[in-house]
DNA sequence: CTTATGTCAGTGAAACTGATATTG
DNA sequence: CCAATATCAGTTACACTGACATAA
């Protein structure tokens, strides 16, 4: 008769985890309020650097989020004039953005002090434990992914 | 003239920690919310669990928030009769907060329903590969903590 | 005086759900 | 009718800073 376990504050990977994450955000504010940007919003700046024309329904899938959390921080980076997107489109309703003059040198400035930020944060961890972490972490976000339509069992 | 990195949103340990913890949060709300407890209360209900009598300002330190943010947690699980804390105190201000009964008996079932959670997000990583998991994330944790007044180099 | 604590009040950043309209 | 998108509106959970009182 095994009992279930139950959460051990100490060795909680979980509650370390966030814990992690509540660090890393608190430093990448701290160095993003100087260029008034958000944590969001740098991270949408950012997917939008890597794939443009993105839509508010893409970009929301690409960070977690709902379209219309996402369509609000667009909104604010579009009204700073850091992003565009078309008033009209050929087809459907998607509005692909795209970064501005402005929003590719902001983000330049914002990459670069996140990416201060994290090597601080992987200061003491050698090449092959960041490989490590990073694959570590995409494997618990996969594990915990909620069941998609097509997924096997579903059928 | 090596460039400062930018950050790769593909490559990133930073957004991938975050995007972990953001599935691992909802997860966690999703399993708590039955029970009425919110992600912060059982947070704080498990810290007490491994050591009672931890005034607010206590956990606060141990949960990397403020001891407002904290008061209010504990206000809220005190109303409810989740725990205790004495009117008044003999020495100080301080008021050591302990679980009642019911906290212990809701926190048992939380903290059951949590680690199946976790179990779930960890499901890929072998043991060795879990406690390798730990030890980095209390890394980054700890080259992440803001410069204390005991530092060296602060003279 | 200094430090730590508790607490009230206001604010902020970021998400959520629900409802409605548009397009294919 | 259904699915995906955009967007408005309201709400929620959670944290923060500032200010003030209290106690060692």
């Amino acid at each position: 008769m095994a009992q279930p376990r139950t959460v051990d504050v100490d060795r909680s990977i979980g509650l370390a985890l966030k814990r992690a994450a509540v660090s890393l955000n608190a430093a990448m504010e701290e160095e993003l309020r100087p260029l008034g940007l958000t944590v969001s919003q740098y991270a949408c700046l950012e997917q939008l650097r890597r794939r443009p024309e993105q839509s508010s329904a893409e970009l929301a899938r690409a960070m977690f989020v709902t379209r219309q959390s996402m369509n609000e921080v667009l909104r604010g980076l579009q009204g700073r004039g850091l992003l565009d997107r078309p008033e009209e489109v050929d087809r459907g309703r998607a509005r692909g953005a795209r970064l501005t003059g402005d929003g590719a040198a902001l983000l330049q400035r914002a990459s670069r002090a996140v990416a201060a930020v994290e090597d601080r944060m992987l200061d003491a961890l050698g090449t092959p434990a960041r490989d490590r972490l990073h694959d570590d972490l995409e494997r618990c976000i996969a594990a915990l992914r909620p069941p998609q339509p097509g997924d096997p069992g579903a059928a």
